[in-house]
DNA sequence: ATCTAATCGTATCGACTCGATACTAATTTT
DNA sequence: AAAATTAGTATCGAGTCGATACGATTAGAT
């Protein structure tokens, strides 16, 4: 019985495309491309080890020469700001501009997709969910790309006491609100 | 608790990139980009009443125009065929040539998929795909959009006899085979 | 300590997507 | 018969995208 996943990998596509479509359609209005948007939400998410273009270049699945082209757009029309890491200079740190923040703010990107899912069961939906997220963890690991996981669910963030959070990775200690962002890091406790 | 669809959202999301960058990777040693595998992908299932331009334009959610462009290029490699309706002599209907029946059989598209779907369990999948299915209706019916869905799931399909079907939109009789293509005009016999 | 190798980002090029607009040809409506 | 609609194509400009080349900075090796 191998029909169930093909479906499964159709619907996905097809789902896909239909997000692809609408974000179109939403931000054609300001003149952008769909991939702006995707990196905007990357980085209104992406903590502090992950905020950099070859970062977003391994999250959207593209060289860091086509993301640096995005990225200078979007620099242009001031949705992003871009500053040099103090301790690497050689790595560009990226975040959301006030205006980017407004955009995004202002955009409701996910309010079709929520009416759209109004009327499922949780269950089902949970159900969804699990499905969804291993066959996620599954495809990564056989491509070798990474998770992109939020933070406490990966295996080097380590609860010091009541507020207090540790990265083994990094050695830092991480702020309760940081432990709730995207990690490139990010390897889940459920994996090896 | 609207948690669990913004996480069912960005998981769509998230696999929908990883398999357009997966697609790319397998299509693009041919020269080609993502949308051509899915326009090759929808010829390969589409019948005989959702064989045309438009058709694919709507399936894909981008204009004739676009649709238009990329058909020209699969026609120069040899890989589509376009012919004239004998009735309406406006309309053009494409088909998949020899060549694009061949690698497209040879490209195997899903089968990284089938990989990293093959240790979850049945029942998972199949309520992954019940809660995607439900969701992709909603939100096709909210767009307007077409849903595309196969012949036999459609409230227009008529059981005749044993190996004859009937559809009562188009007034034409349907083989078995047909029952289990694409259609354009598909309305999910569950909705209204 | 220096020399080499690896890493991060940028710039440029060519093929292609994509929407917008304008156009042709065939069909329907009036 | 004329007007309106529909299917498809052509063209234009902005942008994506991979490939390649490049500069700058850091890490590694001897």
């Amino acid at each position: 019985m191998l029909k169930n996943p093909v479906a499964m990998l159709q619907l996905v596509e097809r789902l896909g495309n239909l997000i692809r479509a609408e974000m179109r359609r939403v931000i054609g209005q300001e003149g952008l491309q769909p991939v702006h948007l995707e990196a905007m939400l990357f980085l209104n998410q992406a903590n502090r080890f992950s905020n950099t273009p070859q970062s977003l270049a391994e999250f959207l699945g593209v060289t860091k020469g086509t993301v640096s082209q995005s990225l200078l757009l979007l620099d242009r029309r001031g949705l992003i700001e871009r500053y040099q890491d103090e301790v690497d200079r050689r790595v560009v740190r990226l975040r959301l501009s006030q205006q980017g923040e407004e955009m995004l703010e202002a955009m409701q990107p996910a309010s079709l997709w929520q009416s759209a899912t109004r009327n499922i069961s949780a269950n089902r939906i949970r159900n969804g969910v699990s499905a969804l997220r291993e066959t996620l963890y599954m495809l990564q690991s056989y491509n070798g790309a990474r998770t992109f996981g939020v933070c406490n669910t990966c295996i080097y963030c380590q609860r010091k006491s009541q507020r207090t959070h540790h990265c083994a990775l990094f050695a830092e200690r991480l702020s309760g609100p940081e432990t709730r962002l995207v990690c490139r890091e990010h390897v889940p406790k459920s994996a090896s």
